[in-house]
RNA sequence: GCGAAGGUGGCGGAAUUGGUAGACGCGCUAGCUUGAGGUGCUAGUGGCCGCUUUGGCUGUGGGGGUUCAAGUCCCCCCCUUCGCACCA
C-alpha cells in the first residue's frame, strides 16, 4: 500500500472506505453513555408519543419484519425530535407466553430464565439497530412491579361485576392435560400429537367486554385508523338489529323460548323452528318416539369441536316432535335440533323462515319443510328471496300491503304490544374468557373460602371444599401476587391448572379460616391491553401511572404494529381503557389515535417467511454484511410500509452505494457558493422529504434524497450547506453515517438534537417548466416555457416544436387546450 | 360464499385535483477505471419497427364506456393476497 491514494484531485480520489462495524457500535455507544433519547416534558413544547406494538421475545430471536415497522416509528420520533416535539418513544416485553412454558415443561429450565435469556438477545439486536427508544422506560409484562398492576386492574374489573366466573365448553385434551384454542384442534384431535380431544365444560373467569359493545363500536368513528381495520372491528362486534320473540311450546303449558331474528317482518313465514343442540329445552320437549335420534345427534355434535361443526357444507338436523306456536297466527310449527344454530349467538334457537333465509331454505328444502312466501319479489320455490329493501309483504295478516322496513316497525310494536316479544340490537361479540390453565401468567388475584374437616390441613392434601361462588379479591395491599416457585411445569391431570398442585401455595389460613387461591392465570393478552400506560410512568410505585404521566404524554399519536392484531389486542386494550376511562383512571375515550399496519416481508420466492420453507432472513447477518442503516433503509425503501412485499438481499446494494455515496460527497472538498440551480433542488428535496415523512411515505423520501445526491455528486466542491442538509434529512433514516458525517462536517452536538430543516416555498417552484405537447392526445413533444405563460405564448410555443408542426400543419385545429403547468393540447382535424 | 386491499418493464416500485406512464433502485449492456475479490465512474435500458438525426406504432390483468386527454372516473369479466367463514 502506497500513499498517492488521498493526495490525489476531488473527483478521482477517494474517500477511506465506510467502515458500519465500527461507526455503529461506536454512535450506539455514544446515545446510550449520553442518554440522548430519555425524554422529559419540557414547558411550552408539544408532545407526541410514538409507540410500536411491543415483541414476544420468541426463542427464535427478531427477524426482518420487527425493523420494519420500529424503523418507521424510529423515523417519525427521530424526525418529530428535531421538530421539537417531547417525543415519547419506550419499548418492551410481551413476555408471558406459551413457548416458554413449553421449553420448561420439556427441559426444566425455569420460564423466567428463558424469558430473561431471550430478552437480552432482542435487546441486542434492537441496539444494534440504532432505534432511538428511551430504554430508561423498558418494560417487561413479567414483572412483579408490571404484574402488580395488570392485577389491580383486574380487580378494578371485579369489582365493578366486569369479571366473573362461569361455566364454559372447552377442548379438553386429557393426554395432554391441558385447554387447547380452537385452532390447535384439528378433526377432533390436537394439533401436537394427536391426542383425542373432547368438549367439556370448566369454570373459567370471564370479562364482560358485551358490557361495552355499543360503545366499543361508537367509538370507533373518531380514529384514524385504516378503513379495513375499522371494518373488522365492526363485524367482529356484529351490531345488529331485530327483535327477540317468545315462541310457547304446544302441550307444555307455561314452556317458552326465546328466539333472535332481524327478520321479524318475516314472522308469517316462519314454518319451523331450531334450537342449537346444547339448548337446554331439547331434554325436556323432545317426544319419546324421536328421543333416540335426538339423543344420538346431540351426543355427536357435543363432541365435536366448534370449528368442525361450522366447516359443513352439508345440513344435518333431527325433528324433536315437539311443537311450537307461532305467535303472529297460532299455527303449530314443528321444532328440529341442528347444529347449524349456534348455542354462543342469540338465543341459541332460531324461527326458520324458508323463504327468505338461504340456509333455512336450504334445510327445509332437504327435511321436505313447508316453504311460505312472505314477501313477493322472488319465486321461493326456486330460492330463497332475501332482498330486505324492496319487495311487498304477503300472505302475512296485518301486515300485507307493507314494505319490508315499514313491516318490521309495525310487527315489532304489536309484538310488544302483546307481551310476545320486543324490539332488540344483538351482537356477534362474546364475553372474554380470561382465563388460563397455565403457569406462566398473572396469577388471578382472587381467592375462595374453604371448608375442611375439624383438624384436618388441605396443604397437607387433605379433603376440603372450596367455594367457588364465593371469590373474594386479593387486598390491593398485597399486591402483586406473585407465581410460587415450581420445578415441574407438566400439566397433571387436574382441569384446574399447574398451580393448583402446590397447595402450600394455594391454600393458607387467615383468622383461623382457610382459603383457596385461583389457580388459574391470565392469558397473555393481559399485559398488552395496557402496556401504553405504564411507559408513561414505568417507575411509578404508588400508582400505575400517575395523573402528571397521563396529562403528559396520553394518547398514543402514533401506534404502528401488524395487521393481525386488527381485531383482538386492538379491541381488548380498546375495552380495558374504556372501563378505566369509567373510573377515572384516564381522561380520553380512545388509546391509540392513529394507527397504522406495516406490511409483511415476504421470503426471497414471495412466501411467507417459515423456517420449514427455509427463506427466514435474520437480520444479524444483513447488518454484519451491510450494516444498520442499510438494513434500515432497505426496509424503507422496499415499498409502502403498508404493503405486502417480498425480500431481496439484492436489492440492498442499491441504498449501501447511496449510503457510501453520501460518504464518499461528504469527503470531497466542500464549496461555499450555492448556484441557484442547487439551491432550488436543495429546497425541492427539503419539501418533499417533509411532505413524505409526513405521510410515512418513506420509500419516496428516500428516493428524492437520492436524486438529490445524484446532482450533488456531479460538483468537484458540492456546497457545504447543501451538503449538511442532505446528511441531516438522512439523519432519522440511517442515524449512525449521519451522526459520523455531522461530526466530520465540524459540529459537535449529536445530529438527533438540531432543528429539521425548513424550505423556502418560492424556491420549490420553477420559473420555466417542461411541458408535454399533445395533438389529438397523442404526445408529440415538449416545450419549456414561462410557468405563468398565457395560452397565446404557449401555443405560440408549441407550434416552434416541428414534431408538432409536422402534425397540426394543414388540419383545421378545432380547439386548442392549455392547462397552465399540466399539458397542451391540439385537437385536430382533417 | 361474504368483506377488504391489490394486478404498472426481467425485478422492487414511482406517478397532486384525469394532464409528458415507468421517478428512484436492482438487474442487464457498452466504455473507462480499479485489480484477489460481492469496486468506482459515465452512458444506455418497456416492446416492436425505422435509423444519420428528428421519428412511427404499441403499452399500466382482459373487454367495453365517458373525455380534447384515462394507470387514475364508470360498467362487466379474470386473477392474486389478506380477513371472516352457517351470526338467524
Amino acid at each position: 500500500m502506497s500513499t498517492e491514494d488521498d493526495s490525489q484531485g476531488p473527483t478521482k480520489g477517494r474517500a477511506p472506505r465506510y467502515d458500519h462495524a465500527e461507526v455503529e457500535p461506536r454512535w450506539q455507544q455514544y446515545w446510550d453513555e449520553h442518554d440522548t433519547f430519555a425524554v422529559t416534558r419540557r414547558e411550552g413544547r408539544e408532545k407526541k408519543y410514538v409507540l410500536d406494538m411491543f415483541p414476544y421475545p420468541s426463542g427464535s430471536g427478531l427477524h426482518v419484519g420487527h425493523p420494519e415497522g420500529y424503523t418507521a416509528t424510529d423515523i417519525m420520533a427521530r424526525y418529530w425530535r428535531m421538530r421539537g416535539f417531547d417525543v415519547l418513544h419506550p419499548m418492551g416485553w410481551d413476555a408471558f407466553g406459551l413457548p416458554a412454558e413449553q421449553h420448561a415443561i420439556k427441559t426444566g429450565t425455569h420460564p423466567r430464565d428463558t424469558t430473561k435469556k431471550n430478552i437480552q438477545t432482542f435487546k441486542r439486536q434492537l441496539k444494534m439497530l440504532g432505534f432511538s427508544y428511551d430504554w430508561s422506560r423498558e418494560i417487561d409484562t413479567t414483572d412483579p412491579n408490571y404484574v402488580r398492576w395488570t392485577q389491580w386492574i383486574f380487580l378494578q374489573l371485579f369489582e365493578r361485576g366486569l369479571a366473573f366466573q362461569d361455566e364454559v365448553s372447552v377442548n379438553w385434551c386429557p393426554a395432554l392435560g391441558t385447554v387447547l384454542a380452537n385452532e390447535e384442534v384439528i378433526d377432533g384431535k390436537s394439533e401436537r400429537g394427536s391426542h383425542p380431544v373432547e368438549r367439556r365444560p370448566l369454570r373459567q373467569w370471564m370479562l364482560r367486554i358485551t358490557e361495552y359493545a355499543d360503545r366499543l363500536e361508537a367509538d370507533l368513528d373518531g380514529l384514524d385508523w385504516p378503513d379495513g381495520t375499522l371494518q373488522m372491528q365492526r363485524e367482529w362486534i356484529g351490531r345488529s338489529q331485530g327483535a327477540q320473540v317468545t315462541f310457547d311450546i304446544k302441550g307444555h303449558e307455561g314452556k317458552s323460548f326465546e328466539v333472535f331474528t332481524t327478520r321479524p317482518d318475516t314472522l308469517f313465514g316462519a314454518t319451523y323452528c331450531v334450537l342449537a343442540p346444547e339448548h337446554e329445552l331439547v331434554d325436556q320437549i323432545t317426544t319419546d318416539g324421536q328421543r333416540a335420534e335426538v339423543e344420538a345427534y346431540v351426543g355427536a355434535a357435543k363432541n365435536r369441536a366448534e370449528r368442525d361443526r361450522q366447516a359443513q357444507k352439508e345440513k344435518t338436523g333431527v325433528f324433536t316432535g315437539a311443537f311450537a306456536i307461532n305467535p303472529v297466527n297460532g299455527e303449530a310449527v314443528p321444532i328440529w335440533v341442528a347444529d347449524y344454530v349456534l348455542a354462543t349467538y342469540g338465543t341459541g334457537a332460531i324461527m326458520a323462515v324458508p323463504g327468505h333465509d338461504e340456509r333455512d331454505w336450504a334445510f327445509a328444502d332437504k327435511f321436505g319443510l313447508p316453504i311460505v312466501e312472505v314477501v313477493s319479489g322472488g319465486n321461493v320455490e326456486e330460492a330463497a328471496y332475501t332482498d330486505n329493501q324492496h319487495g311487498v309483504l304477503v300472505n302475512s295478516g296485518l301486515l300485507d300491503g307493507l314494505e319490508v322496513p315499514e313491516a318490521k316497525t309495525k310487527i315489532i310494536a304489536w309484538l310488544e304490544a302483546q307481551k310476545k316479544g320486543v324490539g332488540k340490537v344483538q351482537y356477534k361479540l362474546r364475553d372474554w374468557v380470561f382465563s388460563r390453565q397455565r403457569y406462566w401468567g398473572e396469577p388471578i388475584p382472587i381467592y375462595f373460602p374453604v371448608t375442611v374437616a375439624e383438624g384436618k390441613d388441605p396443604r397437607k392434601g387433605d379433603d376440603c371444599e372450596i367455594h367457588f361462588d364465593q371469590p373474594i379479591a386479593v387486598d390491593q395491599s398485597e399486591l402483586p401476587l406473585r407465581l410460587p416457585e415450581l420445578e415441574d411445569f407438566a400439566p397433571g391431570d387436574e382441569p384446574a391448572g399447574v398451580l393448583a398442585r402446590v397447595h402450600d401455595w394455594r391454600f393458607f389460613q387467615k383468622d383461623g379460616k382457610w382459603f383457596a387461591r385461583e389457580t388459574n392465570t391470565m392469558p397473555q393478552w393481559a399485559g398488552s391491553c395496557w402496556y401504553y400506560l405504564r411507559f408513561i410512568d414505568p417507575q411509578n410505585e404508588e400508582v400505575g401511572w400517575s395523573e402528571k404521566a397521563h396529562a403528559d404524554w396520553m394518547p398514543v399519536d402514533l401506534y404502528v404494529g401488524g395487521a393481525e392484531h386488527a381485531v383482538l389486542h386492538l379491541l381488548y386494550a380498546r375495552f380495558w381503557h374504556k372501563v378505566l376511562y369509567d373510573i377515572g383512571a384516564v381522561k380520553q375515550l380512545e388509546p391509540f389515535h392513529k394507527l397504522v399496519h406495516q406490511g409483511m416481508i415476504l421470503g426471497e420466492d414471495g412466501e411467507k417467511m417459515s423456517k420449514a420453507r427455509g427463506n427466514v432472513v435474520n437480520p444479524d447477518d444483513i447488518v454484519r454484511d451491510f450494516g444498520a442503516d442499510a438494513l434500515r433503509m432497505y426496509e424503507m425503501f422496499m415499498g409502502p410500509l403498508e404493503a405486502v412485499k417480498p425480500w431481496q438481499t439484492s436489492q440492498i446494494q442499491g441504498v449501501v452505494r447511496f449510503r457510501d455515496r453520501v460518504w464518499s460527497l461528504c469527503h470531497r472538498p466542500l464549496g461555499d457558493a450555492l448556484s441557484e440551480e442547487s439551491d432550488k433542488v436543495l429546497h425541492k428535496t427539503i419539501k418533499k422529504v417533509t411532505e413524505d415523512i409526513d405521510n410515512m411515505a418513506f420509500n419516496t423520501a428516500l428516493s428524492a434524497m437520492m436524486e438529490l445526491t445524484n446532482h450533488l455528486m456531479g460538483h468537484d466542491e458540492p456546497p457545504r450547506e447543501a451538503v449538511e442538509k442532505l446528511v441531516t434529512l438522512m439523519s432519522p433514516f440511517a442515524p449512525h453515517i449521519a451522526e459520523e458525517l455531522w461530526k466530520k462536517l465540524g459540529h459537535d452536538e449529536s445530529i438527533a438534537l438540531i432543528d429539521w430543516p425548513g424550505f423556502d416555498p418560492a424556491k420549490t417552484i420553477d420559473d420555466t417548466i417542461e411541458m408535454g405537447v399533445q395533438v389529438n392526445g397523442k404526445t408529440r413533444g415538449t416545450v419549456t416555457i414561462a410557468r405563468d405563460a398565457d395560452a397565446d405564448a404557449a401555443r405560440a410555443a408549441a407550434l416552434e416544436v416541428e414534431n408538432v408542426s409536422k402534425h397540426v400543419e394543414g388540419k383545421d385545429v378545432k380547439k386548442f387546450i392549455y392547462v397552465p403547468g399540466r399539458i397542451i393540447n391540439f385537437v385536430v382535424k382533417g
